[in-house]
DNA sequence: TCCCAGGCTCTCT
DNA sequence: AGAGAGCATGGG
């Protein structure tokens, strides 16, 4: 049973099971997250800096409103969600649940969408670190200043673009998947809001029109901004897990959670370098 | 230095 | 329809 108190300006969430901010926060699928010395994240999401951390018992939101947290945190955590539940039942697999043990804390986040496509478009045949600096320098660039941090670009003001301009970014052959998705999003060849209430085929298909945009990328945006959890993105990580764990199939039980599930074994499978 | 990074496109069978 | 090279860049 979650409970909120508001002190000070800064908003105390009580009742958290679930809920690790380093596993949610530093598992690969959100980029604009850092966490200092102390263990305290910050980083910025929906237009809105965030410091957050963990006391004895609290989940602490730094200068945040009731109404910050009510409209926004509540959903971009995925609070609703019961993990509990889910974890119960994709546990009936002991494998999973062995995975689980390394990680019970992952939470999926509801990201922007646009923001999540364009992220994961610039994580492909990529890493972390350089993932990371070139996200820093397209919000830099082309984000507004919010006073002293930068909000994501939005697609259309990219759209208006040319490769040329994303030279800044040194982010590569990506810079035009970028701007073809920027375009496609903005002109509603790809709505990305209409595909959360879409069939996950038809999402699926929607978003590969885009040039750069494969499965991978696909999936992660399905799964990490658009509420698609039966999204399983498949990278070379997962592919050697899910073969020597699995044997390439998901146990029945955890078919109506891939992406959750995926989230766990993704965890555990770089924690026992599996496949190496 | 050289290898490779949470892929995708293009080309060639 | 399946396999393999090439892709931009820079961290380790």
């Amino acid at each position: 049973m979650l409970t909120v108190k508001v002190k000070n300006k800064d908003l105390y969430l009580y009742g958290t099971e679930n809920f690790s901010l380093s596993e949610t926060l530093d598992c690969g699928q959100a980029f604009r997250w850092e966490s200092d010395d102390n263990g305290r994240w910050h980083g910025v999401a929906g237009n809105k800096y965030l410091e957050i951390y963990r006391d004895a018992d609290a989940v602490i939101f730094k200068n945040t409103s009731l109404s910050d947290f009510k409209n926004f945190w509540y959903n971009y955590f995925d609070l609703e969600r019961n993990y509990g539940e889910i974890i119960k039942t994709v546990s009936q697999n002991k494998t999973i649940a062995e995975a689980i043990k390394f990680a019970d804390g992952i939470r999926i986040l509801n990201q922007d969408p646009w923001e999540a496509l364009c992220s994961f478009i610039i994580s492909q045949n990529n890493n972390i670190p350089r993932i990371k600096g070139i996200i820093d320098r397209l919000c830099e660039n082309f984000g507004e200043n919010l006073g002293g941090y930068y909000s994501f670009p939005t697609a259309e003001t990219i759209s208006k673009l040319y490769v040329e301009d994303l030279e800044v970014l040194r982010c590569g052959f990506r810079a035009k998947y970028i701007i073809d998705a920027a375009k496609k999003v903005t002109d509603k060849t790809v709505d990305l809001e209409a595909l959360r209430g879409a069939s996950y085929e038809v999402a699926l298909e929607s978003l590969m029109q885009i040039n750069g945009v494969g499965p991978k990328v696909a999936d992660c945006t399905l799964l990490f901004s658009l509420g698609h959890i039966e999204a399983f993105p498949k990278d070379v990580w997962i592919k050697r897990a899910m073969d020597m764990l699995f044997d390439g199939e998901l146990p029945e039980c955890a078919k109506e959670y891939a992406g959750i599930v995926q989230q766990y074994i993704f965890h555990y499978s770089r924690i026992k370098k599996i496949g190496y």
